[in-house]
DNA sequence: GCCACCGGTGGC
DNA sequence: GCCACCGGTGGC
């Protein structure tokens, strides 16, 4: 095959790490659009913290967060940062339309041509996913507010909308409530359409915990309270491995892609203290921490604006 | 008391 | 398997 077909959107995040200098990625390229022309946007550092690079002081929590934006150029397949989330947005509204190329970069870098080299790569040292292409830009007002989950967790991530009035939104339901109640956006022109809980997709396909298996009947069904002795043998599931890591390297991938390190769990598996499962409905999972362990890469910072 | 974050499931 | 939704809670 000739070049694959080049992804669309593709987004960045540092992870930020207090006592490790953890700079995973997330980037985010859309296979979707892989219809010859490709191209995939990047995340750009919110304009909240223009300092991407350090740490903020104190959150002990640490979550990994976008970092970058970045787009892929169709033509010739480089990926450039895009300056601003606003500016990321507005390309990924119309990444399917109107492809991106370094030719749009030249909007904030007159210099840029297909014959500089990227701005990023992916090699490892941060995270990728992949972006949903076509999402409308966030009402004028609104914010659209992507947080990242840890390692581990069940969801990649989240998707908040934050109303002018600093109201933070997690679904449809509660924007259509929210609307219902505030007519005044709904005058102002404000719609559903303008909203949209797409997450991206991370590239290392172990970052999010599967989910565990549907009960499985192998001891009766949900036999409340009488749990068999004998039931839970965490035998039952094959952690991935490495292996399954590398395969990233998946379709459509210029470049070697290496699954991210492994040296710190940002994972943060809290026993939720009162909630006790009624049969251990997942043993493993919380038991044996599977993280891959990929050959760490240097440092590399990449994007930082 | 609030809320950021996470888990988990119902429904497709 | 994926996604939308939302309950619960740990930590402030």
């Amino acid at each position: 095959m000739e070049k694959p077909p080049p992804e669309p959107v593709v987004l960045s995040s540092d992870e930020e790490d207090n006592n490790a200098q953890d700079d995973r990625q997330i980037i985010l390229y859309d296979p979707t659009v892989a219809n010859g022309s490709g191209q995939l946007v990047a995340v750009a550092v919110p304009e909240s913290d223009p300092n991407p690079i350090r740490v903020r002081a104190l959150p002990p929590k640490v979550l990994p967060s976008v970092g970058a934006f970045t787009v892929q150029c169709a033509e010739c397949y480089k990926w450039r940062l895009i300056p601003t989330k606003e500016k990321y947005e507005e390309i990924r509204e119309h990444i399917l339309e109107k492809p991106f190329s370094c030719e749009i970069a030249k909007e904030w870098r007159p210099e840029i041509s297909c014959d500089d080299p990227g701005d990023i790569e992916q090699d490892g040292s941060r995270l990728w996913a992949i972006d949903k292409p076509n999402i409308a830009q966030p009402p004028p007002g609104w914010e659209r507010e992507l947080r990242i989950r840890g390692e581990g967790s069940s969801k990649f991530a989240d998707v908040y909308y934050i109303a002018p009035t600093g109201k933070r939104l997690r679904s449809m339901v509660e924007v259509q409530k929210y609307l219902l109640e505030h007519p005044e956006y709904i005058s102002q022109g404000v719609t559903l359409s303008q909203f949209s809980f797409q997450i991206p997709k991370p590239l290392q396909e172990n970052y999010v915990r599967k989910r565990t298996a549907r009960l499985t009947p192998l001891f009766g069904d949900s036999n409340l309270g009488t749990s068999r002795p004998t039931a839970v043998s965490p035998i039952s599931w094959a952690p991935p491995d490495d292996a399954t890591a590398l395969q990233l390297g998946g379709p459509g991938f210029s470049g070697s892609y290496t699954s991210f390190d492994g040296t710190t769990p940002p994972v943060k598996k809290k026993a939720r203290s009162s909630t006790q499962k009624p049969c251990n409905s997942d043993p493993l999972h919380k038991q044996h921490r599977f993280k891959i362990k990929g050959p760490r890469l240097p440092p590399h910072d990449v994007c930082d604006f």
